[in-house]
DNA sequence: TTGTAAGCGTTATCAG
DNA sequence: CTGATAACGCTTACAA
């Protein structure tokens, strides 16, 4: 069907030489070994007969495929598709190819997956599907598959990668709102079973407590996955309790992206009645009424930063412990003064 | 390093077996040749290796990878993750896997990607990147590389694919508008080096003329890309003029949300003064204030397609002309009626 | 019904 | 320095 592509036999019949010396004449690790005026003409013939590697015999060859497999939940999701552009900034370059896999945060789908791009060969994995606690993550390990986890971890121990400083952004977050004068302050915590939900509803307690702010009971609610509708579902909790909250620490822009509506619906005003805030700063959250304030995440650099960490792996080196990027505090509307209010 | 999986080898070895006796076992299309009994004891001696076919072997010796090449211009604009999505909903369940590179739009990054997607055997290609005018379309059709193009298409003829009915899509944009009493309206065209740009603009001027709408000097102005920036600089431009429109038609949101910004900066209100619309309905669109006013692309449903009819041409069907998919207007808070201006 | 053997395009280990 | 040759793991005529 299509045309075939030549192939070192072909260079090295045009040249009239034996196709291993065509081979070493092209890769620069063993040039050196062929006369120069030689490999020259071979490089000639090779460019008139527009040779290219055949990428699955060199693969089969030396099992090394120059290919990473990268394992995200939904690539329709706005947080993903800089971090898989940070990856491929950093692995094209290199020859390197992502096979990029939706699990939609499904464990099966996510076996499935690995299966499937472990069958092709791929030199590593990166992961941004990490569930806190994760087979799957662990038997990779003991399969010393080359893996790394990005935006998300694991509690499993040896594991390399990078996410983000959760203590940190939240912190910031909270003292924003405390310096604001809010002390009746809600929380929204993504899944548990997520390094993020549980990460940031963790240093979200720890800062209250910081701050010598009171935890008032049904003030913290959970999400059970990080979805606009959650958001409104959580966010009704907290207002049809006696007294609202004057404030609303969401898991993430998603949440109180849901948050607002359920806020609207109520008849709240933000930030009047009501300040709320999203983690992540996903595309486009700064154009919204009102814009969001959050923790920005540094995606694309998580992405980069994990294609190094993979790479570092597939040239043998062991994983080094989970980094964290820092988050950045982005103030904009929809966070405001406390007004007292009416008991 | 990683451990070694198994192979056919290995699974005759255990069985007892020649290993392409193995192979034909493991082989639905060959299966029946085998002794059942011989068959279930080679599959269950597989399972407890878990024996994973090695892709690479398989394409070397068959030709066939089972992967396709997708090329797009930027992961990062939010309407290609949903097409993406699309490709591998119908691709993965084939144990298909999609190689997606970006290609910023530029011919070069475009052909050497190819290059590298070629030397790797993808089966076939999706682009979501064509130009108006674009050689390497042209030699990839002369190559009988199979190809489809999504999203946006080019001149040549010959060429397979998907793309949005422009003309329906902006003959709903206008007549909205002049429904609305509209007569001065503008448009930021998109580049006219893309059929989505250019098609468009025909389209808009087609509309106009049908609606017996006079088309002023000076209504339409070209954007050099499809972003907020050229959209704040090509509204600017409209707004600089005497009499500026009472409804500017975007060439897609992107080019819309800029226009907003600028309209802003001049102290008009939207779409009190001006009426804007978009074009793309992309993600998060819906939540601006306002919201706009946009024509509602199925990507989703193109990425399907473009799935469909590249496993189509694989399986030797020649290139069907390109499909336009519906295009539906979505009115929101971003068009109002024209009212009466001060000269 | 099963075994034999060739070959897909490379790289790597031998000789010469 | 260059050539011959053996894998890598698989499919597929062809033999038995």
């Amino acid at each position: 069907m299509a045309k075939r592509n030549a192939t070192l036999r072909d260079v090295a019949a045009l040249v009239g030489v034996h196709l291993s010396t065509v081979s070493r004449a092209l890769d620069p690790r063993t040039r050196h070994l062929i006369t120069a005026e030689l490999a020259e003409r071979i490089r000639a013939a090779a460019g008139q007969l527009e040779y290219r590697p055949n990428a699955m015999a060199y693969s089969l060859r030396t099992r090394r495929s120059r290919s990473i497999g990268a394992l995200i939940p939904d690539i329709t999701n706005p947080i993903f598709p800089p971090i898989l552009r940070g990856l491929e900034d950093v692995l094209a370059p290199l020859h390197y190819v992502t096979l990029i896999v939706n699990t939609d945060n499904d464990p099966d789908q996510a076996a499935e997956a690995v299966a499937r791009l472990r069958s092709r060969g791929v030199d590593g994995l990166v992961i941004a599907c990490a569930m806190r606690h994760d087979p799957m993550l662990a038997q990779l390990l003991a399969d010393h598959l080359p893996i790394v986890v990005v935006n998300r971890t694991s509690d499993l121990p040896g594991l390399g990668g990078v996410i983000h400083d959760e203590a940190h952004g939240m912190a910031a977050l909270v003292a924003h709102l405390v310096g604001l004068g809010h002390r009746r302050i809600a929380h929204i915590a993504g899944p548990g079973a997520l390094s993020t939900g549980a990460g940031r509803l963790a240093a979200f307690r720890a800062e209250l407590a910081r701050h010598a702010v009171a935890e008032a009971p049904g003030t913290i609610v959970q999400a059970a996955r990080f979805s606009e509708q959650e958001g409104e579902r959580c966010a009704e909790l907290l207002l049809a309790a006696g007294r609202p909250p004057t404030a609303i620490v969401a898991g993430n822009d998603l949440l109180a992206l849901g948050g607002l509506q359920a806020l609207r619906r109520h008849g709240l005003r933000c930030p009047d009645d009501v300040s709320i805030t999203g983690y992540n700063d996903m595309a486009f959250v700064e154009r919204r009424a009102p814009p969001l304030t959050t923790g920005r995440i540094a995606t694309y650099a998580a992405g980069r930063r994990a294609a190094r960490l993979i790479l570092q792996q597939i040239e043998g080196a062991a994983p080094a412990p989970v980094e964290r990027l820092a988050v950045e505090l982005i103030v904009r509307g929809s966070t405001g003064p406390a007004r007292p209010r009416r008991q």
